[in-house]
DNA sequence: CTGAAAGCGCTAACAC
DNA sequence: GTGTTAGCGCTTTCAG
């Protein structure tokens, strides 16, 4: 049985002592120099109110002649919480995470706090590694988008530390989120495709075990719902990945009366679907109408341009870390449950259409 | 006179103390509970050889039971290096720079270390104030990728810790470096365009003050060195950017005698300029060969298909993470000069093609 | 206004 | 094998 890397100690640091450390300046250093006490130039650095003007000025000038640096782990000892924030993401490489962590970043770095980045690979195991790591480098929050199914020592960890959910909302990780209203989304998406006439639909997204997942395909089944004549199918992929949507729209193009539309319900099955469509050359959208999720650079570019569900994730990770500064300065207020939902934006290009065998009276679609 | 952030100690932290923080579990919690002491507590959590098996056992389930994290602030206080490697960055949404990161993020998990983020914009001040933040927290080490002209002071500090460069390379920041073969790819990717039969080639891409963007110039003018009845353009746009390769391609196709194909240098470059194809109708290759730089999710679906250089960014990455590490553990053979480049690759698609008037007799290019 | 002293959690000599 | 002790650099009472 093997331990949590944040339990063990023994990496390797042999002689980490032995070595000349190049003589870093302490304020006791100062002190000694000035022929004062180490408390007095803590005072002044920390600018003390009860520090004369006189020792506050001598002092800063030694600070910066002897290149003094706070020491920032002994600061931390004293109970006094790190500038490190954590960021706990899936994949860095989803368009959504490194827009998130952008904006993040940006955000902090103006207060002066720093990203510690931590990927999960949505796999709730390293999800738990990662919270150990972050919280026992002490980080003063963590803004996390949280695996499926989150261990309970995870939700533990959490709640030791200021934090937010982003995207994926669990309520045993706390109150405080920022997501998209993924339910509307797939409504709007899946809609736009009943007007359009098409009664054969089929939705490929990611797992319904996480909250988005299962937002999306309510969404999708909302938008069904009361439509006479309605054939539905639904795929998910765990996890969601590239290979689920391209397997998927695979196995439904094999059916013998395969769905004449698709919406998507994650970024990674769009980039799936989109790639399949290519590989085996499928008419979008005449011979299948497609709605993506997301709007990566490139979408446009496909075939005759995704139509797509465009989510303001750049704007949502502004917010979310505006509101999450706010809670680390104002600590009082930090337990108040919040939650807020972005709204998301059909944008309408080329790849859907009525379908070849509408039941609605065929037409044209009134532009080119 | 303001003093630099790393020396200021006032930032708002009034009543840290007066909260409840929710019982963090140290290791004398652990030795009151089993009665024993905090010394035995921790030499059983490192693997000291002369703790009892028995001992062992007990303190590794209640350290779980108790939820123990080791606190990292008081093991640096006792001189332990940290377990965080910086990584500075220009923009984390650029596809080589969030490729980077996850690859080390792999790497360096694997090995217990964490990731911090630093984003600098390409601006050489805020890079200036990412690196002291990073060695105010102690990092262990840090993999950069250096603006243009790094300040003196940034050049101190790194060289006051292990680090190692990615892609671009400056005498001043040390002798480490992984990068790619700049010269060798474009050079590639304009040879490619002048055995197609072009005689007038633009080249847009990022600034010559970037060791990056002058290998790759060199190597687009390499390529045509000696060439017969040769014209060429060169572009650059600083700081790279997508705005910049729209910009310099309606400029180039304004020209009485435009190029008839068109070789980019960035990443940010070839987004901007296949944006601007669409916009502007233009019909590739039949009246512009394009070859881009980079393969992202996305190229190969942009019209006929993205002709473009790709770089085995996510090795380099990991290969550098590999080597980083190494270093880290034998810090005696640490300042070893060591540098390594990743040769390039054309992927041949659909926007690159013979010039409509092209020198060499008219002929179809014998594949559709 | 300033000094003395205690202690944060951990590790490593040095005992036994 | 295990306990004792000291101290890393800083902040913060409590005394002057």
């Amino acid at each position: 049985m093997d331990h949590p890397s944040t339990l063990c100690r023994s990496q390797a640091v042999e002689c980490y002592r032995s070595h000349i450390m190049p003589a870093v300046t302490t304020a006791k250093d100062i002190a000694i120099q000035l022929n004062i006490s180490p408390s007095t130039v803590g005072r002044a650095l920390s600018d003390d109110p009860r520090i004369s003007a006189a020792t506050r000025k001598r002092v800063m000038e030694a600070a910066v002649e002897l290149g003094y640096v706070v020491n920032r782990a002994a600061r931390m000892m004293r109970g006094v919480p790190s500038n490190l924030v954590g960021l706990v993401v899936p994949d860095i490489r989803n368009s959504f995470y490194y827009t998130i962590a952008h904006a993040l970043s940006k955000c902090l770095e103006a207060e002066g706090y720093q990203l510690m980045l931590s990927e999960t690979d949505d796999d709730r195991n390293v999800e738990l590694r990662q919270l150990r790591e972050l919280s026992s480098a002490n980080v003063a929050g963590i803004i996390i988008v949280a695996s499926a199914r989150p261990l309970p020592e995870s939700a533990r960890l959490l709640a030791a530390t200021p934090h937010i959910q982003l995207l994926r909302q669990h309520a045993t990780l706390g109150d405080q989120w920022f997501g998209i209203d993924d339910t509307a989304a797939l409504e709007l998406g899946t809609r736009h495709l009943v007007a359009l006439g098409h009664r054969n639909i089929a939705y490929i997204g990611g797992s319904p075990e996480l909250p988005t997942g299962m937002a999306r395909l309510q969404g999708f089944r909302n938008a069904l719902k009361g439509v006479d004549g309605m054939r539905a199918h639904e795929e998910f992929g765990v996890p969601s990945s590239t290979q689920v949507g391209s397997d998927a729209l695979a196995r439904l193009l094999a059916l013998r009366d395969p769905p004449t539309a698709v919406v998507l319900g994650s970024v990674p099955t769009t980039h799936g679907v989109l790639q399949a469509c290519i590989d085996d050359s499928i008419r979008v959208p005449e011979a299948l109408s497609v709605v993506g999720f997301g709007d990566e650079p490139g979408f446009r570019w496909w075939g005759p341009g995704l139509t797509t569900l465009s989510l303001p994730v750049s704007e949502l990770a502004t917010a979310s870390a505006l509101w999450f500064l706010h809670q680390l300065k104002n600590r009082s207020a930090a337990m108040a449950p919040y939650s807020a939902v972005s709204p998301v934006q059909l944008l309408v290009r080329g790849s859907t259409g009525r379908p070849a065998r509408s039941v609605a009276p065929r037409a044209p679609v009134g532009h080119a």
